[in-house]
DNA sequence: GTGAAAGCGCTAACAC
DNA sequence: GTGTTAGCGCTTTCAC
């Protein structure tokens, strides 16, 4: 069931049923009703492919994300892709890890694919992915990140004041001796760091290096690892800041191990609210970012773009919020 | 940069071109090697879009799956994804939430899509789903459920036994009060009830109703809600069998809550092994299902299935294993 | 072995 | 307003 086939059926020509399927002006009143008719009684459905090729348009946009990702991204790309379909778009999802080779792959796929526009939810490493993205002058916006160089819109939190948040909220509690989880890469690990610092030396208290852990990425395990290291560095800590959630999760599970309460002994503070948070013993203490508002905009945005509107200037911030749950208290000498 | 530019570099006909890169046979020595060198040096990347319209083939393959997608599903239909790329298809994720609203649009999504092959993780309600799938006669495989009546290729853990093998767990424990926390939605429902009731009858401990909570999903919130109503019910139960993880995690949070232990009051058992699983605490005891293995597998028989090969009547079973973690212990007065 | 020509199903430019 | 025509970039006969 083709459109030659609808075109027949209501003796019309094919570029008439195109008109009246993609609500285009320009056909009879009577005419228009008849197809439209024929359009949902045959349950015609058009052929991407062939419209793609005839078009330039091909209603859908790639979305670049961790093949690694975590329930945030999880939520954050379902929530990107269920309003890119509110806006007549279909997703294509690219999965990429931490390789110039997985980098390289998907570039070449993003190549051979006719995209309106490309959403990256992943900072990639290679700065020819980036090239070949302004190269090829199609849409772009970054979602949780920024890279300033290149002039893409960009939608995050601000991840210096999440992390300035989540510091202060363990200061507020009398903590001093507060410990760091956290790295280098991405973004949102030296901005992260950055607020934790911030926190400290605005409250007066000293930012040592030895109260921090580096991680080399931000899983449980690493998480997990890093607390261990951190207990045995220094054991006056009473609280802890991991930059993610998951690194808090290991680190809550290295206390377990050690034989420390969350937050008896240490108290832990994480960033994103992943849903797991809630759920786990102790409720995870973080900072929760809007991932339904910064979905939508980023979608839209999108939208808007490949529509031919000019791109705001700057980055799109989006304000976090700390969600206060049982891993976190006051510090034990204090309360005592 | 396309065919025909690579076709004049090469002084040769777009159609040489078309055979060198599909490596197809006819094209003399020389005249291979010199558009291969060409193809490379170029970066050529042929156009989807062209070549799905052009050969009926698309190397594109559907995978239905539900919006609330957990991490046992997540990992799953990641491998499965990288598996297909290996065999050279590009993978289209749908997702569908449990309503036929969602699932007719999903629909008619695929229709429009010029999929090679549809991969199931997804039981949807709506029939004609189902009939669509049996019309369109393209390559269809299921994956973590079946359904017998339409006669489609299924991938899947035999359910029964790996609830069986959680219960029998809990009993070789020597507990005997052993409340479960299931539900009628989806094939796994019943299929693990039945497992934990052959499990308890084969033990010659009764199977009733009193120590059953049914919830309407799988998810944290339920396996919380289900397990307040059952320790409330039954102030016995020594031990629960969670069909899923998130239930079971949602039950240890529900217990905590309560100011009961776990495993010191109450041991509790899920199946999946979700990633969380080993990271929480105390560490989730539960059934792990060979997610690389099913992913793989899956993966192979859609790619046989379009190359044209026959199915193998009857599902493919894989096998589970236990995982025992800290969340279960013998009961306390046998080791008392 | 290789090239020319005919489409795949649709849209867009141009006639009428 | 509506039909006709000419492609979109590729694959696939069918000649040679």
């Amino acid at each position: 069931m083709d459109i030659r086939d609808i075109a027949q059926l209501a003796s019309v020509s094919p570029a008439t049923v195109s008109r009246v399927f993609n609500a285009k002006t320009g056909v009879g009143w009577e005419v228009r009703a008849r197809v439209m008719e024929l359009l949902h009684s045959t349950g015609y459905v058009p052929d991407h492919a062939a419209r793609a090729l005839a078009s330039k348009r091909n209603c859908m946009v790639g979305l670049v994300l961790p093949e690694s990702f975590n329930m945030f991204q999880r939520q954050l790309f379902s929530t990107i892709e269920r309003f890119l379909e509110a806006f007549g778009y279909r997703t294509l999802f690219f999965f990429v890890n931490w390789e110039p080779k997985s980098e390289s792959k998907c570039l070449r796929r993003i190549k051979a694919e006719r995209l309106d526009g490309i959403i990256m939810m992943h900072e990639v490493i290679d700065p020819r992915f980036y090239d070949y993205l302004v190269e090829a002058s199609k849409p772009v916006v970054l979602c949780t990140f920024e890279r300033e160089e290149y002039g893409f819109p960009s939608v995050h939190v601000d991840e210096g004041a999440a992390a300035w948040a989540a510091t202060r909220h363990l200061i507020g509690l009398g903590h001093r001796e507060i410990g760091l989880i956290s790295g280098a890469r991405l973004t949102c690990g030296p901005a992260r760091t950055a607020g934790y610092r911030s926190a400290l030396e605005s409250a007066g208290i000293p930012f040592g290096e030895d109260r921090i852990a580096w991680v080399p990425s931000y899983g449980f395990q690493e998480g997990r690892a890093a607390m261990r290291e951190l207990i045995s560095r220094r054991k006056d800590l009473t609280a802890v800041f991991a930059i993610t959630d998951e690194l808090a999760i290991g680190a809550v599970r290295a206390l377990y191990e050690t034989g420390l309460s969350v937050p008896g002994d240490v108290s832990i503070v994480g960033i994103d609210d992943l849903d797991i948070c809630s759920h786990m013993t102790p409720g995870l203490t973080t900072v929760r970012q809007p991932i339904h508002d910064m979905g939508r905009r980023t979608a839209q945005i999108m939208s808007a773009l490949i529509a031919g509107e000019e791109p705001e200037p700057g980055p799109i911030l989006f304000s976090h919020r700390l969600v206060v749950r049982e891993s976190s208290r006051a510090r034990a000498d204090l309360s005592a």
